[in-house]
DNA sequence: GCATGATAAATGAC
DNA sequence: GTCATTTATCATGC
């Protein structure tokens, strides 16, 4: 039952002015509460398969999506958003990276960082 | 047509390194002077993000979870913050 | 022992 | 579809 309907709208007033004019909302964005189911963590087996299949590809078919919902126990809404979000993990990862390679070549450069972190399955 | 992350994986760990003092006070800052609507531009983050030091995704973290912790203290040492932060954000006035 | 920053599910806007 | 966000959970600092 996500057919709950709410919206909130944070109004992209950027910049710096804030005043809120006349009579305006003290705390407004305070007091807008979706219902959502809570935030509940997959378990690790659900995890890695979700994985695997995206290492394949990170786009997932209808038909797919279908398969995987079943064997994981999942709706086939949580195997959409959960490839969503892992398209947007990635991507942010990538840029993560990116940034620290720039800052290594035009910053001061110099010495190399020993992460030694090892890792065991 | 270029791919390119997508064969590393091994790094998630999780490090944490609390900001500078005045990293949170500039933080802090904005934040109650926009109590209002504690959004900022990705101008505005850009610009946080410069100042502290830290990038916009921290900046965003920090945002994310100030508010989410701010409403759930309404009514309590956060209307001490408020009036803390409501002077200093006076600009230059009288 | 909580405070705090980062990440993982889940929603909504566009 | 992307993407900012909410929320809970996690990992760490002190």
């Amino acid at each position: 039952m996500e057919g709950v309907s709410a919206r909130f709208h944070p109004d992209k007033d950027d910049g710096d002015d804030n005043g809120v004019p006349v009579g305006s909302n003290p705390l407004e964005w305070t007091g807008n509460v979706t219902v959502r189911k809570k935030r509940k963590p997959y378990s690790k087996f659900q995890t890695l398969e979700l994985e695997k299949e995206f290492l394949f590809n990170a786009y997932v078919s209808k038909q797919k999506r279908w398969e995987l919902a079943r064997n994981l126990n999942l709706t086939e809404r949580q195997v959409k958003i959960w490839f969503q979000n892992r398209r947007m993990k990635n991507k942010k990862n990538s840029q993560r990276q990116a940034a620290q390679q720039a800052a290594n070549n035009s910053g001061s450069h110099a010495q190399d960082h020993h992460h030694g972190h090892h890792q065991k399955h | 047509s270029v791919l390119v992350g997508l064969a590393f994986k091994k790094m998630s760990r999780r490090k944490r390194r609390n900001f500078s003092k005045q990293a949170s006070e500039i933080l802090n800052e904005y934040f109650y002077s926009h109590l209002s609507n504690p959004y900022p531009s990705e101008e505005a983050k850009e610009d946080l993000a410069r100042k502290c030091s830290i990038t916009v995704s921290q900046v965003s973290n920090w945002f994310g979870n100030k508010r989410i912790r701010y409403k759930k203290n309404i009514g309590k040492a956060q209307e001490e913050a408020n009036l803390y932060a409501s002077k200093k954000a006076m600009k230059g006035n009288e």
